[in-house]
DNA sequence: ATTTTTCTTAACAAAATCTTTATGCGTCAC
DNA sequence: GTGACGCATAAAGATTTTGTTAAGAAAAAT
């Protein structure tokens, strides 16, 4: 119900499998990835709640992804690594690190303590977050969204589904994966209901629906935010 | 200025000196107890940013004296402790302990995880704040709510309640964060008794409670405090 | 020990949200 | 054309979430 989304970045696949079993077991919504590189991008797109961050990947430092992530929001970061130097450990836990696990690592501590560093960094992690494409402009700290100065009331999944389109304007995302995303599970091919949101959100946000500005459908493929 | 102040309940004393010395070289107020009730005492009456706190004291339970901290506040513990296992670490993390340092431990590693709780930790208000939004103001040395000159009562939990959400006028505060700050531990997906509380609040607070100008409802979400 | 206050729980009502159903529009192949 | 297909929309129905009340348990005060 209350779900959190847990990234993992870690090149070492038995570990990442692994840990994508357990924290799925334990409830939270997964996702991986196994380089420097498109576990930044997979971060963007996900906005997750923690990243467990593995030292040591093929193509970036550590720091240099932490350090990336923390220009961006407060997310919650714990580091793992096989290496335990007291002068990594500190560099890393000061530009922003919450945690520090050695391994070989315990399943359950690193649980407890990924519950730790999700207990206190609740409110505040994405307030800096504002995505504001044309007159449109979408403040996650306060979950709110405006066209011209007004509010625009939306509905959970209806929130959902336009951030995720505005964060990754341009980009056409196909039914199936804008379903995965929102509802978490895929139907077999009926996006009904996928549809009727987009008319929902449409007539919140857009001056003519019969002419989207916004919301761009792909016909046969998905729909894509406009990014002019 | 910005003192901040470390309380160590340590029975150990080389051990106990040694870090009131470190600490102090580093800029921190520190004060001491070598006992389990001498600590607790010394925690209401000076308030620290920050506990240090061993296990395996003389006379109490490491874990009775988190959970009396936890009562009384949010204050960040950093457990130490000789004995390391996992069982024993993860009941204490899941008690509200903001982290777990194995004795022997470094004293750099150390100092650094102290920053990273500190980091985390709501900048604790002043005595004589007061807070006023709209015709609510909110007096924390005296713990009273006043809405148009007259006075409001509110229960204890109520008060922590409403000021959670005042000192973060416009930010969503989810459920689950509310019931991590207000009562110090979560269930699992029941807010109910949050509910209740809200409703009491608004009640008293609010001229009309089915449409609220301060407390404002985010469905699926959590509560907000207005902010204009 | 008894009263008062506060907190928790359960039940139900009310509101908001989500899903489904039905229907119409446009495009394209035949 | 016409029929199949994918999409848009409205409205009804089902479900979930929230608000409210009241009663019992726990804690605090007297």
């Amino acid at each position: 119900m209350n779900e959190q989304t847990v990234l993992i970045i870690e090149d070492d696949k038995p570990i990442n499998n692994f840990l994508s079993i357990s924290l799925n077991a334990s409830g939270y919504r997964v996702c991986s990835a196994e380089t420097g590189v498109s576990g930044l991008s997979e971060y963007f797109s996900n906005r997750p709640d923690v990243v467990l961050l593995d030292l040591g990947l093929p193509d970036m430092e550590g720091v240099q992804i932490l350090r990336q992530i923390r220009e961006a929001a407060a997310t919650p970061v714990i580091i793992l690594s096989a290496r335990g130097q007291e002068r990594e450990k500190i560099a890393l836990l000061d530009a922003g690190a919450d945690d520090y696990v050695t391994k070989p690592f315990s399943a359950n501590e690193l649980m407890a303590r990924i519950r730790v560093v999700l207990r206190h960094s609740l409110p505040e992690w994405k307030e800096d977050e504002v995505i504001a494409i044309g007159d449109l402009s979408v403040d996650f700290g306060r979950r709110r969204v405006s066209l011209r100065q007004s509010e625009v009331h939306l509905t959970p999944l209806e929130f959902k589904m336009l951030t995720l389109l505005m964060r990754n304007p341009g980009k056409v995302l196909t039914h199936r994966y804008i379903q995965q995303e929102v509802w978490g599970y895929e139907t077999d091919d009926d996006y009904q209901t996928l549809r009727v949101f987009m008319a929902n959100i449409r007539r919140k946000i857009e001056a003519d629906t019969s002419k989207p500005r916004y919301i761009i459908t792909e016909m046969g493929v998905g729909y894509r935010f406009a990014d002019e």
